[in-house]
DNA sequence: CTACAAGTTAAAGCGCGCTTCAAGTCAAGG
DNA sequence: CCTTGACTTGAAGCGCGCTTTAACTTGTAG
């Protein structure tokens, strides 16, 4: 029956307040009332959350996830229009295993030499021998940016 | 012979010229000698760009491959350093193909429901029933970023 | 009445890998 | 001499998803 005010609510749904703010500017949750300005929200919008998160554990953007709640006809079904998203979106994760593949066999087949410097290395790869093995350099036609992000601390003082 | 100015090196890299400059700021590439303030590259140093895009062609970020170039102990093989960082790089890489796959599952097990209105959904969440069905909804300790980008073009005008 | 906690906004910050821009320098060709 | 084009630098920009900060307002407890 109470409302809740946004400190609640974000404990409530295990999420920063501040992350409930954007999400609302973002157009994902709706404005809600306000009481001498401060937002009160129907503990209803819990379940609005949760959808929210559960589109961004299947890694969906902010914005498509917007396109999810509002961008279909009206009377399409949260069903069809899941299944439609989550079809390109599994494209788009396919594409991306194959690239995180590709690059486990960089790893795998690189510097399978024996010199002793770099250097030399430089010189077997300027020569077109290999120190490398780009296990099939037929032009893959790679994404400009192949992942990115596997960060975990930063450190630009070397 | 003739050195190479730098947008002629960046044309046989086939990388652009900023990021040849972004690389030597960076401590990837030594600074080179210069007439007249510009850059005159031996054409030797063809190689070790060649040894730096693989690098990142492996997934390595610039900091990583600052690493393999010169933060080893002396005298430490290239493939003693490549294996040491590949290592490493392949668990990231398999932590990252498990997310995907954790993604996959919840794009193909969610919203399997017959709900016409995303409101029954939300009350269902709210009701722990499911139209979502987080397959194993035990913990699973996600990373707070999951993958985090496949993104293609922008949009914030909706 | 006075603190204090929690709310409010707009704006800036972060991380990564470059790119782009502004403003200037310089060499070679006509 | 003047143009043209390639170079130089430092600083800012981009994209995403929030978080953080600064500066302020409010309700509530004591």
């Amino acid at each position: 029956m109470a409302t809740l005010m946004i400190g609640q609510l974000a404990q409530r749904a295990g999420v920063a307040a501040s992350a409930l703010r954007y999400y609302e500017r973002a157009g994902l949750l709706p404005p809600p009332a306000r009481s001498s300005k401060r937002r009160q929200y129907d503990p209803n919008i819990l379940g609005r959350i949760r959808i929210i998160l559960l589109a961004r554990k299947a890694g969906f953007t902010v914005s498509e996830t917007r396109a999810f709640l509002n961008r279909f006809p009206v009377g399409t079904t949260p069903a069809v229009r899941w299944r439609e998203m989550a079809k390109k979106k599994i494209a788009e994760l396919d594409e991306l295993m194959a690239q995180v593949a590709q690059m486990k066999a960089v790893l795998n087949a690189s510097f399978n030499c024996e010199c002793r410097h770099l250097e030399d290395c430089e010189r077997l790869v300027a020569a077109k021998n290999r120190c490398r093995i780009e296990p099939n350099s037929k032009a893959t036609g790679a994404a400009k940016d192949p992942l990115q992000r596997l960060r975990s601390k930063r450190q630009w003082s070397w």
